[in-house]
DNA sequence: CAAAAATACCTTGTATTGCATAATATAATT
DNA sequence: AATTATATTATGCAATACAAGGTATTTTTG
C-alpha cells in the first residue's frame, strides 16, 4: 500500500473513536432495541464497515457504563440473542454528544471563515 | 465530578482523535504558515482548548509523516520559532479527510432517516 | 549595568483509552 | 458432521491529556 493510503487508513481509524459510540447510541435511540449482528449489518448498510471485534467490545463497555442495557432472549426457534436498549443515562449522554458534534462542525467552519467562494 | 460528566469528558477526548489533525491541517491550509503557540492560541479562539502537550506531539508526528514541514526562524528581535507549513502530501490527505468527514455526516443522517420533523 | 525573575517557546514521558484484527467459544440449524 | 448464527476474549497500535522539564530571551530590579 502506498504511504498516503496508509496514513489515511490510520487516520480514519482514529477518527472513528467516539464516533462509533455516537452512532450506536443514535441508532438504538432512533430505531429501538437490537442485537449485535443486526447492529453490525445495519451499520454496514449505513456505510460504517465495522467488525465483530470492534462492535462487541463497544457494546460491552457501554453496558458496563450504563449507557445501554442488555438482556438475553431465546426465541422459540433460532439462536439466543442479546438485545440492547438505550438507557436514560445513554440518552442524556447522546444529546450531549450531539451538541459536541455540532460544536465541532462550527469549529471547522470558523477556520476558513466559512470557506465561502464569493 | 458526576458520573455522566466523567463519561462525557472521556468521550470528548476520544472524539478529538483525528479531528485535531484535520483542524490543524485545515488551519495551515487556509491561513498559512504558523508556529506552535500561535496555533494553540488560534485553536483556542476557535473553541478547541488544547494544551502544549497535545499540540506539540501532534506537530512532531505530522512533520515526521511528511504532512507538514517545519523550519526554525530566528528573528532579529524575539524568540526563535519553529514555523510549520502544509506539504502537498498534507494537502492530499486533508482533502481525503474532509471527504471522510462529510461521509460520516451522511452516515448520521442515514440513521434516523434524516430525523426530519414533518 | 549586572543579576534575578519572568516569559515565550519547545520537548519529553507516562497514563488512559478506544479501535482493528484475529482467534476462540457455543449453540442451532442443515 | 458440517455449517451458520451469535457472542466473547486477547493482543497490539495509535492518539490525546496531563504534567514536568528545558532553554533562550526579554523584563525587572537593585
Amino acid at each position: 500500500m502506498e504511504r498516503d493510503e496508509e496514513l489515511l487508513e490510520k487516520w480514519k481509524s482514529q477518527f472513528r473513536k467516539g464516533f462509533l459510540e455516537l452512532c450506536l447510541l443514535e441508532l438504538l435511540s432512533a430505531e429501538g432495541r437490537s442485537y449485535g449482528l443486526a447492529i453490525m449489518e445495519r451499520m454496514r448498510d449505513l456505510g460504517l464497515d465495522i467488525s465483530e471485534g470492534t462492535l462487541y467490545p463497544l457494546l460491552m463497555r457501554l453496558t458496563k457504563d450504563g449507557s445501554i442495557a442488555a438482556s438475553w432472549e431465546t426465541p422459540e426457534v433460532g439462536h439466543p440473542r442479546k438485545y440492547y436498549t438505550i438507557t436514560s443515562l445513554g440518552a442524556t449522554l447522546l444529546s450531549a454528544m450531539i451538541e459536541e458534534y455540532d460544536r465541532s462542525q462550527a469549529v471547522r467552519t470558523g477556520i476558513s471563515g466559512g470557506g465561502k467562494a464569493e
